[in-house]
DNA sequence: CTGAAAGCGCTTACAG
DNA sequence: CTGAAAGCGCTTACAG
């Protein structure tokens, strides 16, 4: 007893527990707990009594304790692993406040695709009610892992080989093709693609889709480099496709997979190669993220519908989480062409 | 028994224990969690029997528990409120990649000014073992609350008007100072500021950095607008700055006090006054965030060393825990100005 | 080194 | 509506 007590003191952090507030309002732990459970049955003359007792003696309910009887941490996992790309931080804030308003927390992890695998196992030892991945595609070994573990989750922004995770994306395809035909309508001869990473499905899409719509303009993807989603990588990769043959060769538009790559390529074109953006090149991005507005880029873009994404990721977590089943869901976002002035405007 | 047993195949989350794990390795349950636990004292044979019989259940410690037992939770709360602004991203970033080396977990919380208080509450219930406040400054009520729940904070980027809290940020005054004698060696006379948010420490300590370094070359501030550090009033401001007055009294100078609003006073100058920067007038931001390095800006800027701030920041935090004391320091990380050509250079 | 047992702070049938 | 009690899955003195 009297270690316990001086353990007590020690440890001293905030230990206010419901059997102190039931002590103080004279009623049982059992009653405390329900005053503070949404929809358990109390009188409303205990409730009270508890509600004073608990701000008088500054109660908080332990989550940790709860999560542990109820198995429901409200906790969400959030797994991004670039926040370098301006995309992802508005996705980050606009997921978290969606799911706190929703009585969730995000638990974050910021990851490559190296580390993914046991980066997992720690995020599932959190009792994690879901996962949200919006960095490297899951291999099947994890999807496996994840199925097993019973955990609803969802890829955003990415499609799973697998096949067996449910996700939510813009129309990637969709979008590429407006972009060939904005382009060639454009009188664009020469259009290139500047890939991000070869292996995701976003950086496929967006270019079969380019591909398939210059082909219903009897064109084809003249030149391509590969930009791996990054802004350094995109810089040089742009400025290799401009120097190589001879100037007669050189590309008239660019289409670049990400908004982040694209002001990279706008550098280099303007500063490094010397030519104008739109009227010795035409660039064209994908994402629509604030510094595509900005005076100096003026980037005319493929949107990708944010709120919308999230809207259908947080309605599909919530509803594997509210049947207690994991199902497999495939959103398809539209993307619509933002018209700027890095294009020549088809007349 | 009959139901406990119908109970758990409905609930049939990954339910592997530490018992099923002993059973099958046919040892105590104690010796399975000594095993997990670091340090513990546990023979290498009973430690290999247990691995394999863990391995083969898939077995996966409960974090939750462990936190209920050890009241060390290894979750940290991080608080932003701005990721529109390019300098939190980065630094929840580094943050999340440093704690996470250090076996520590990012419970993130995105919140404005208005809701702090009630998060807070939110988020001790979750008994995160520590809280980063990169978000507003904390009121002192709320700074009372934390203090009493024995739960280490620092507050990042910005100094509490309370001084009862640890604190991490860059010297605010000396970039401040070292602009106005930027700006004066360059020969300028009307050097005009843009202001962030009014009640925020780093904008009162960039502010009177500024004019204390104007007053040491007899000069003053001659003009002044406010940002609150938002891009859209920041340009509105700016017009408003450059459209007052007649032009002789046009500012020839403007420092404003994060790169977030310094692209957007550039966007307008060049845009809507038709103003040429820095001919016509030097800008300098404070961030130095990766944009500022962009060809269509190069902005002149005061770095902020995240990294520097970040490694301040946990190694606070990592003191505070190991202590089980709540301590009061304050790191002033130096600031250096980042000389590009968006402002005249001196000669 | 090892096991039995108490305890962390809740929730929730169960019986009244 | 209410309380006593079992249980969630761990950690950790304690005694051997």
């Amino acid at each position: 007893m009297i270690v316990a007590a001086s353990n007590r003191l020690h440890v001293n952090k905030h230990n206010v527990t419901s059997i102190d507030v039931a002590r103080l309002a004279d009623v049982s732990q059992s009653a405390v707990s329900r005053t503070f459970t949404p929809g358990a049955s109390v009188s409303e003359q205990t409730r009270a009594r508890v509600m004073e007792a608990a701000t008088k003696l500054g109660y908080r309910p332990n989550a940790i304790a709860r999560t542990l009887s109820t198995r429901l941490s409200r906790m969400i996992a959030v797994v991004v692993s670039n926040l370098q790309n301006q995309f992802y931080p508005v996705v980050i804030e606009q997921l978290s406040q969606r799911l706190q308003q929703d009585g969730y927390h995000v638990l974050l992890f910021i990851t490559d695709v190296e580390e993914a695998d046991e980066l997992l196992g720690e995020l599932l030892r959190y009792q994690v009610d879901g996962i949200v991945m919006a960095s490297a595609s899951l291999s099947s070994a994890l999807a496996q892992q994840i199925a097993e573990a019973r955990v609803p989750v969802v890829m955003f922004n990415r499609v799973s080989r697998a096949g067996s995770i449910s996700t939510v994306s813009s129309d990637n395809h969709g979008g590429g093709r407006a972009v060939a035909h904005f382009l060639a309508g454009g009188g664009h001869q020469r259009i290139a693609y500047l890939a991000g990473a070869e292996d995701s499905s976003t950086n496929h899409d967006r270019e079969s889709g380019l591909a398939d719509g210059l082909a219903e303009r009897g064109l084809r993807i003249a030149a391509r480099g590969v930009g791996h989603y990054e802004f350094e990588r995109a810089a040089h990769a742009t400025l290799e496709l401009f120097t190589q043959g001879s100037s007669a060769d050189r590309p008239d538009a660019l289409f670049v997979a990400s908004d982040h790559m694209a002001f990279a390529a706008m550098d280099t074109l303007r500063g490094a190669l010397g030519l104008r953006v739109p009227e010795d090149v035409s660039v064209i991005g994908f994402d629509n993220v604030q510094q595509a507005e900005w005076g100096a880029y003026q980037l005319t873009t493929v949107e990708q519908d944010v709120g919308a994404m999230i809207e259908s990721t947080v309605g599909m977590l919530m509803r594997q989480l509210q049947n207690d089943a994991v199902t497999r869901d495939h959103a398809v976002i539209p993307a619509r062409l933002v018209v700027r002035s890095s294009a020549r405007v088809p007349t």
